[in-house]
DNA sequence: TCAACCATGTAATGTGTTACATGATTGA
DNA sequence: TCAATCATGTAACACATTACATGGTTGA
């Protein structure tokens, strides 16, 4: 693939440029203040990224020189970048590949005793509570970028973040609820066998 | 990683293989008839797999001629490949890695149409009403399995089976519900605004 | 006759993760 | 002094996907 069309991070480094022009560095610390709860990425995927946008003319680059710091590359979206985005935004959604690996464990579980398995759904019920509790200052802290009015954040933009986001909480509560019901399961059947 | 502890594809065809000895095409339609609503396999990847598991004394292997079709590589499971399966399984869950491509397209909304938005979350809300009816098809093979007393799939696999598959019918309600909430919050708006 | 099913694999490509490599500044 | 932050990248490895390659049987 050297036309980019659908290639998922390239389009997602665009769409966040159309923000502000930005560097890698700060394209990822963004990555990870807003999209990370629906895909992380690391520094190392957005450099190459990067590059590749600009030989292929969605991104322009310029150098800017810092004291005390390093020298910056800060990339701004051109107009082809635009439409490119667009195009990838309007097309048809293909279904991302399934591969959740937590609930393997339990598929397979008849090999195990029932105790390590309990503890196993125990541990991801606990994280699926913390996970959620980070999705709630988010969701505070984008509630407050869009009542205090700042040019980096446009309005319209941080309403579909809150869209996205709700996502991310619905299936974390899925998960939550999930291992109550098997905990329930398990346990009844202890009592009651 | 030569030890194939932490390798899932190794450890979920051990899993499969605790059922009865099978061959690569075998392992492949099981996995299409029970753990696929977790994660997709590919042909590629099974026989592989297999090689390794073989190397690594996990599997024995069996040429198994058959009349009119070809011969098949039978295998089966060793005492080794149980406890690997047990270490595994017995071992912590890391969390697999989030990747939700779709409410991607939610995120950069702002650069496209309402009305092009709106036409991909209907179309991915009745992509989840029929994967829905898929797993409703499954469960009700999975009691007729655990019903029906049959060698191949015993009771208390099926259970957890079928506690496996909740998850997957939580996600997927998950998806259904979200893509309700953004219909309603961006057809309120049309009307209202 | 044509597609689907049975049965095995290899090769190329695409994507993600971890480790390597460098080096200044700031705050605990 | 030690970790974190700012700032850039490359290289190796792991894992997933698609295409390539072969060839007989069965049923519509």
């Amino acid at each position: 693939m050297n036309d980019l069309s659908s290639a998922v991070l390239e389009n997602a480094v665009l769409g966040l440029l159309t923000l502000r022009p930005m560097s890698g560095y700060e394209i990822k610390q963004l990555f990870d203040k807003s999209i990370s709860f629906l895909w992380r990425v690391h520094m190392s995927q957005i450099y190459p990224a990067l590059a590749r946008l600009k030989e292929a003319g969605l991104v322009e680059m310029d150098l800017v020189p810092q004291e005390k710091k390093p020298t910056k590359k800060v990339y701004s979206i051109t107009r082809k970048g635009r439409r490119a985005l667009q195009t990838w935004l309007r097309a048809p959604v293909q279904d991302s590949a399934v591969r959740d690996l937590f609930p393997l464990k339990v598929f397979f579980a008849r090999n195990i005793e029932r105790e390590t398995l309990l503890e196993h759904i125990t541990e991801r019920q606990d994280r699926a509570q913390a996970t959620l509790a980070l999705y709630r200052d988010m969701e505070r802290l984008f509630k407050e970028l869009q009542e205090g009015d700042i040019d980096s954040y446009p309005k319209e933009d941080i309403r579909f973040w809150q869209l996205a986001l709700r996502w991310a909480i619905l299936r974390e509560e899925g998960v939550r609820d999930w291992c109550n019901l098997v905990l329930k399961d398990l346990t009844q059947d202890m009592k009651g066998g």
